[in-house]
RNA sequence: GCGAAAGUGGCGGAAUGGCAGACGCGCUAGACUUAGGAUCUAGUCCCGCAAGGGGUGGGGGUUCGAGUCCCCCCUUUCGCACCA
């Protein structure tokens, strides 16, 4: 770059330098008056480089916190590292560095980088959830967890690599196939470990509506995850078997119209089903086939429906009629009773399914505008319609009230109950691999399993393991590892060696700063009375069901130990877009990422035009909640703006105007304060860029123009500085200090406006005729309205579209327009 | 299929129901320069010489007045998706 530019190298090491040795971003937690806390999402320390997008929501959250310090608040803005992970034990297999010394540089590097960008944290707090100072209340969480029956173990299926003797997690599943060796991979029964989240289904849902801070679409996203359905059990029996098969069904009302049932091919019953059948050893074959087809196959692939018949009959309790009862894959093992009453005049996939094998159709629902023949029809009938083979209900038509009313009645006649199902499930946090919490217990042979007692947490996780990325978790081989003593008999025992799925870490961690060196406990509940819940959280949203209703459930969990008061974690949630920039591989606009090569590197940025000039354009380019484009080209836009800010500092300095009082400076001075203090609060911040960038525009003119007196030019240059401050720290700060201000920037008052100030002395008013613009006319603001209507009417302009016409109506909004309706002269 | 959000210049995008296109990029012309990828000045929605007319995905409506509110349609993006 030019050598006119400013040296902006120089003064950003110089206030890094600063801010590092003063420990800038340090809050006193004792001292809670005016808490505000708020809280970045932890990054993944994942020794990718990071590129510009990855900026983003750090820089908006360092921008928000210095607009808060200089509005007197003192917040809170703590960081750590999200540091256990998958992509640390790759490193280890293929490049034989231990994942904690990877991870150890990968957090050093990221610590530079924010330094770099200028990014106050509050390091004094800093923490890492791969050491055990972390992890221990990990484990201490999950001990209580456990003595509260919230943990518990159960059989579940896991993605299994047969060539790896491996777990596989589903992003390392591709195309079905495993993502190292390209094996197929199959679903493979491990007993693994479970939270019972499904208990606070209900309240994670209820509680959604009073978070008013949310953006819908992340509480959309979580009811729909959670996935509430009113509806009923009903009871079919199995006469041939002495048999009761229970079904969850939304549409209770159209149990007249099932003609057959569907069991997943995993239900518990099947083996009893089939015992009789010819077709036994056949089907036993294709049970295990579905077993073993990994669950993402199951859902994600658009295929047939498959099944099979059992040979085995239902009564089905509203008709009386025997109703064979088949398998099919459509039908999933895990959610409701794990099987269906099939009604296939009323359910697509019913119907499809009926349709294949040729099994009966029955209607219950006629629509009343279109004769519909079971026999033929390949369409439910899913709207409304009248009820008919329904005997008390005949003639009814559906609806919610309906609907309510036969459950009832199925109750009066004992055929099932009323019953609300969740989509939830259990949040299964075993991970057969080594870097991640290891869960405390241990297997006892005469006491089972024994959980590891609070007094000799943490379970370590060993440093001398070995990675061959093979024959699964190397602790199952670490023998130091594996020998434990029960704690309860004081004989041998084996060590659990699963470990903790990594949103255990962040699910509390937001807590655990509040008291980050604390040893005796988790963390202070009296500071976290006073701190949380958290009052801004900034973060991707990416993570808009997992990690967000985790830390919602853990809170939860939280406060029925009584260590918390609230039930919410989050308060006010902002979700930053993501950058995205044309890739030359695919030819499209995509996510910055390394491996679709369309990255920016922070570091080249910073040499040539300054952190400063990216955190500008960062937060300029666009609305911060929206996806946004990088164009390299523009960032010079906000090179330039800086370089304006720091001639003016020059010419004002060397030589200051002579005018006389500029009332117009002044008033757009008032008018930037406003405009940028409102849209600081709405997070818009590329707007308050534009706001800063107009107000210089008007200070430059009246430095070269020499019009303004210099005193309005300095008040209106210091304004601008400290307005630019959270966007440009360092250079707001070296220009600030240059200007002989004692006290640093970051320690000074937001400024504030006069709202009388705001109003121009003329204003000029828009004149329509009949809300078409016809004219525009200079007045003075406190002109009276039948002084503008003067005004107007003396207008050669308007007396030309009046001509023929006379005024019916004169609407005048102050300060505004002036809209005349006419109509045709009598 | 269900649910949500969004469609504005060459581009990114502004606009408490009140002058559409702020601000920036790019582009055009000029000034200063040995030079310009520096800086400054002016211009830049479309048609038209002008007066004027048209214009925020399409169609309707409410209103003195609609990018903004309501209804229908189209398109795009995102989320969920055999959830009984």
């Amino acid at each position: 770059m030019s050598s006119d530019s400013y040296d902006h190298k120089r003064i950003e090491s110089k206030w890094q330098a600063r801010w590092k040795s003063r420990r800038a971003g340090e809050v006193d937690l004792r001292n809670s008056r005016d808490a505000y806390y708020m809280l970045v999402m932890f990054p993944y320390p994942s020794g990718d480089r990071l590129h510009v997008g990855h900026g983003r929501n750090y820089i908006m959250g360092d921008a928000l916190y210095r607009y808060l310090r200089m509005r007197g608040r003192r917040p809170l803005n703590p960081m750590g590292w999200d540091s256990f992970g998958l992509p640390a034990e790759n490193a280890a297999i293929e490049r034989q560095v231990h994942p904690y010394d990877w991870t150890l540089g990968n957090i050093a590097a990221m610590k530079e980088q924010f330094l770099r960008w200028g990014i106050l944290y509050d390091w004094s707090r800093e923490l890492s959830s791969c050491t055990p100072e972390y992890y221990r209340w990990n484990q201490w969480l999950f001990v209580k967890m456990l003595e509260k029956e919230l943990a518990y173990k159960r059989e579940a299926p896991v993605n299994w690599c047969p060539s790896c003797q491996t777990v596989l997690a589903n992003e390392q599943v591709v195309e079905g196939r495993c993502e190292r060796c390209r094996t197929e991979v199959v679903q493979k029964t491990l007993s693994q470990w479970f939270l019972r989240i499904t208990d606070f289904a209900e309240r994670l849902l209820d509680n959604l509506d009073g978070l008013d801070g949310w953006p819908e679409r992340v509480k959309v996203m979580q009811r729909n995850w959670i996935g509430r359905s009113e509806g009923a059990e009903l009871d079919f029996e199995l006469p041939d078997h002495g048999e009761t098969l229970t079904v969850f069904t939304t549409r209770p009302d159209t149990v007249h119209g099932a003609t057959f049932m569907v069991l997943a091919p995993e239900h518990p019953l099947v083996p009893r089903l089939i015992a009789d059948s010819p077709d036994r050893s056949e089907i036993e074959g294709w049970v295990e086939k579905v077993r073993n087809t990994p669950r993402i196959q199951r859902e994600t692939e658009e295929r047939d429906k498959e099944g099979r018949d059992t040979g085995a009959f239902a009564v089905n309790p509203a008709t009386g009629d025997r109703i064979p009862i088949w398998l099919a894959d459509y039908v999933l093992p895990d959610y409701g009773t794990g099987s269906i009453m099939a009604v296939p005049a009323h359910d697509g996939r019913d119907l499809e399914f009926a349709r294949q094998r040729g099994l009966a159709v029955r209607l219950v629902y006629h629509p009343e505008d279109e004769a519909v023949d079971a026999a033929t029809m390949t369409e439910p009938v899913l709207h409304r319609g009248v009820i008919r083979n329904a005997p008390p209900f005949d003639g009814q038509h559906d609806g919610p009230d309906t609907v309510a009313r036969f459950i009832d009645w199925i109750e009066e006649q004992g055929w099932g109950r009323r019953k609300v199902t969740y989509r939830l499930r259990d949040w299964l946090i075993s991970r057969q691999r080594y870097w991640g919490t290891p869960i405390p217990v241990v297997y006892c042979d005469g006491c089972g399993i024994v959980p590891v007692p609070e007094s000799e947490l943490p379970v370590t996780l060993p440093y001398d393991v070995e990675f061959t990325g093979r024959r699964g978790n190397p602790l199952e081989r670490h023998e130091g590892f594996l020998a434990a003593v029960c704690s309860k008999c004081g004989g041998a025992a084996r060590r659990e060696t699963d470990t903790m799925d990594t949103f255990v870490d962040s699910s509390w961690y937001f807590l655990r700063y509040l008291s980050a060196r604390d040893d005796e406990r988790i963390f202070d509940s009296k500071l976290a009375a006073e701190w949380c819940p958290v009052d801004q959280y900034i973060g991707g949203i990416e993570h808009a069901i997992l990690h967000l209703l985790y830390a919602r459930f853990v809170t939860l969990v939280l406060r029925e130990f009584g260590l918390i008061e609230f039930e919410e974690p989050f308060t006010n949630l902002f979700n930053q877009g993501m950058i995205t920039r044309f890739s030359e591989e695919s030819g499209r606009i995509e996510k910055m990422s390394k491996s679709r090569g369309n990255t920016i590197s922070p570091d080249r940025l910073i040499d040539e035009m300054g952190a400063d000039t990216e955190r500008v354009y960062t937060l300029f380019l666009g609305p911060p909640d929206e996806e946004v484009e990088w164009n390299q080209e523009a960032v010079s836009g906000a090179y330039r703006f800086l370089n304006r800010v720091w001639r003016a500092a020059e010419k004002l300095a060397e030589a200051p105007p002579t005018g006389p009082a500029d009332d117009e400076l002044e008033r757009l001075r008032h008018v930037a304060i406003e405009r940028v203090t409102r849209d600081m609060e709405k997070f818009k911040f590329n707007t308050v860029v534009a706001a800063l960038m107009e107000l210089m525009n008007a200070l430059g003119k009246a430095l070269e123009e020499r019009t303004a007196s210099r005193l309005t030019c300095e008040q209106t240059f210091d304004t601008l500085l400290m307005l630019l401050h959270p966007f440009a720290p360092h250079l707001t700060e070296e220009l600030w200090e240059a200007r002989g201000h004692p006290e640093n920037l970051l320690e000074s008052q937001w400024p504030s406006y006069d709202e009388a100030k705001l109003q121009a002395s003329r204003v000029t008013i828009v004149v329509q005729i009949d809300g078409k613009l016809r004219d525009r006319l200079d007045v003075a603001v406190e002109a009276a309205e039948s002084e503008v209507v003067d005004a107007v009417m003396a207008s050669p302009k308007v007396e030309q579209h009046l001509e023929g016409r006379e005024v019916a109506k004169t609407i005048l909004v102050p300060g505004r327009l002036i809209n005349l309706v006419t109509r045709p002269s009598a």
